[in-house]
DNA sequence: TTTCTTGCAAAACATTTGCAAATCG
DNA sequence: CGATTTGCAAATGTTTTGCAAGAAA
């Protein structure tokens, strides 16, 4: 723990590209947009870079009930809302109840330290073809 | 649509182990089973049924953040919590805030007709560990 | 017959792993 | 040097798909 920061050439590339994205990119994602700026790495690179980045904390990995990982510069606490049609993702802003977590917590016998919430519903775009 | 009810027999047995199964199974473990009540069918069989089962809505398919889906015979409304630890799943019963769920669809434009929410913590044997 | 379902194997997909080569300190 | 990281390919685990054979309506 407490570890040297060690960001390699391949690391700083794959985090300014998460940095840059605003859209919650894939492993695959990543990989393509970090060809588009002329590097070339392995899957397993990209892999082994992104846990980690997550494990350093400078993004985080979400998974939000699709088969893909997802990643996110974004480390200040917010939740994530999918669409159940389109499977765009949206971030949460708005504050969870505090003491609906504590009903939680008391009927679950959970921990909640850090909420880690994700939701589902239906975007607008896809609301307004329904 | 309102399709007539078509229980085959591999249905019907795949659907009786996930009633009488109360820790959300994935395929794998429904499969595992089927085979200690003598029942052998094939992956793509037990996936088929599963995909038909949810889709009448005798069963619920859960992801969870995990790489895997599992299954629940629980069709009334509730939530789960997962063990960041060890994977263990809880209902979460208790019922979500309503103007929370007001204000995070006028934040997001997101449509949220059947709450479906994922939360993660730490469970009571995990949490006492650390 | 026509439609749906099953069984099996192969394919698809995301991710991990093993290992040799390269790099860093 | 020793420790870490990379690249590549193969392996893994879950789920889907194609297709022929079987069952049901």
């Amino acid at each position: 723990m407490a570890q040297k920061l060690n960001l390699t050439v391949q690391r700083r590339a794959i985090l300014e590209v998460v940095q840059e994205s605003h859209d919650h990119p894939t492993a695959a994602d990543i990989i393509e947009r970090l060809r588009t700026k002329g590097f070339n790495f392995a899957y397993g690179t990209v892999y082994n870079s992104l846990r980690y980045l997550t494990e350093v904390e400078l993004i985080k990995e979400l998974k939000l009930g699709e088969s893909v990982s997802r990643y996110d510069a974004r480390t200040e606490e917010h939740q994530h809302i999918v669409c159940t049609s389109c499977g765009h993702v949206e971030e949460v802003l708005v504050d969870i109840p505090q003491e609906w977590l504590v009903q939680v917590s008391e009927q679950t016998k959970y921990t909640i330290q850090h909420p880690h919430i994700v939701m589902e519903g239906l975007c607008e775009q896809c609301a307004i073809k329904h």
